[in-house]
DNA sequence: ATAATAGTGTCTATCAGACATTATCTG
DNA sequence: CAGATAATGTCTGATAGACACTATTAT
């Protein structure tokens, strides 16, 4: 079986001496990466972008992103990206969505697989190398638009969201399609990957406990529920949510003073991992 | 805006004209397709693999797939190979996941993006091209195994299964690692694909209705409710699926002899979009 | 008639939604 | 003490699991 041949009578070991993978036109591909965390009194979610501080989209901000080398994996050029840009180690990080379409990049023909990355702190950050600065942005998303603040650099961009039904196969999907109505925008096609991100997380979020990825490693019950409540963008009920989440946490016995509202102390938890 | 220029002074379209992508090496970018459908009384998984007819894995089993070219996006590759390979267009077709892991192939550096089809009959096929051959296999998944059957053919391919657990920041996945214990193997890295896509599908079929594109257009209760069976690869309560699927369909009027087992007659039900 | 499957009724446990009530903390 | 928030109790409605029972067809 080793040595068998194939129609030109080759063996696999000079099949492969002799390969030549030819003139085929390749494309770059790149790994973006959606980096998200909540604000201090968990009330909203916050996006990591870069400001581009060259063509094309010079000024526009953008994902942080860095191409795939040959000797390493996606998710892996995808973690050496997040980890540069925030110095945090150890953090969740989830594949997202391939991006393709032609003409995405003016340049030349990059594909980009991109990722997801929840901080349990903001970090500290700073542009660097092909970045102009770089900066938290309040991340806003509704049924109808989808916006981002950065008040200290009074930047806004905004897009309003209108949703399209299509058919794949016997289903029938709803996609958002946005269309920029502020001065700025995201660089790429950012926008479009930031809304399957949401959208993914949305859908997850009640299975998959990222929630715990976005609070710190004890916390109290009103902040995580708070976290719910931004990322779902919409109230849970406290004894539903309670409930819902019991198994999967337990007491340290500590009692905390929660970062979200004053009033009574709170006890405090940790995830339970089973 | 349109005029700003970057360090070197080059506005946008002066940038763009000038630039060089470079020597950097670029991977091939394919788009792998998971073709499944069900056997004729629904009792079975199948899947559409080739059999390869040239090095690497020459022999082994493959799942379709074709280079992703500039002009096209992967979706629209992974529909063309689909369209190739069976003939069958308007089916449902949705993206998996990216694999990129260094020397998944032999020849030189591919990264692939696999998709998903799920088709309502076993369309008619013959290898052409690079493959030597092209047929449908049996596929059975537990928690312990994966196996392939072609009967016709005498192939049987297995992998036992065993569960590894991993951290992605503060959450742990279960996760599983196949280890071949059959003569024959799928090619590449091709397992894994499977059982992400196999993974996805039942973690989504209950929300996403990809079931109704594993049947005809009108179908039977217990047909539809074999299909669901079938997937998730445990038994449902009758009375409890009705109750679940019961505003998700409609009656045509029509009587039918389900394709499951024989017996009395059933209503025959569509599907009901909203 | 009998075996086999289709289709429905009903009980239970669980859980989200919705409010109400009690407990504890800060100022 | 007043205001605010934490924590818990309880009712309702929807739904999955479990099982039983009736209806209709093929042989």
């Amino acid at each position: 079986m080793k040595k068998a041949v194939n129609k030109d009578g080759l063996t696999e070991e000079e099949f492969l001496k002799q390969y030549d993978p030819g003139d085929y036109n390749r494309p770059s591909v790149t790994a973006d990466i959606l980096i998200l965390g909540m604000n201090e009194d968990y009330s909203s979610l916050k996006l990591l972008l870069i400001k581009r501080g060259n063509h094309p989209f010079l000024g526009s901000w953008a994902l942080p992103g860095g191409f795939v080398e040959e000797n390493e994996t996606a998710h892996k050029a995808a973690k050496r990206e997040l980890e540069e840009e925030t110095g945090l180690t150890g953090i969740y990080l989830d594949q997202i969505y391939t991006f393709s379409k032609p003409k995405r990049d003016p340049r030349t023909w990059v594909i980009t697989i991109a990722y997801l990355a929840l901080v349990p702190n903001l970090a500290e950050v700073e542009g660097r190398d092909d970045a102009d600065d770089c900066a938290w942005f309040d991340l806003k998303f509704t049924d109808k638009a989808i916006e981002l603040y950065n008040e200290e650099r009074d930047v806004q961009i905004v897009y309003d969201l209108r949703k399209e039904s299509f058919k794949n196969g016997a289903i029938r999907y709803e996609n958002y399609i946005p269309s920029l109505v502020s001065e700025e925008r995201l660089a790429f096609d950012h926008v479009e990957i930031l809304i399957e991100a949401i959208k993914k997380l949305r859908e997850q979020i009640n299975y998959n406990n990222q929630a715990f990825c976005l609070v710190d490693e004890t916390f109290t019950l009103p902040e995580l529920q708070a976290v719910y409540e931004t990322v779902l963008g919409r109230p849970l009920y406290k004894k539903s949510f309670r409930d819902m989440i019991s198994d999967r946490v337990e007491e340290t016995g500590n009692d905390k003073t929660s970062k979200t509202k004053s009033g009574r102390k709170c006890k405090e938890y940790r995830f339970k991992e089973e």
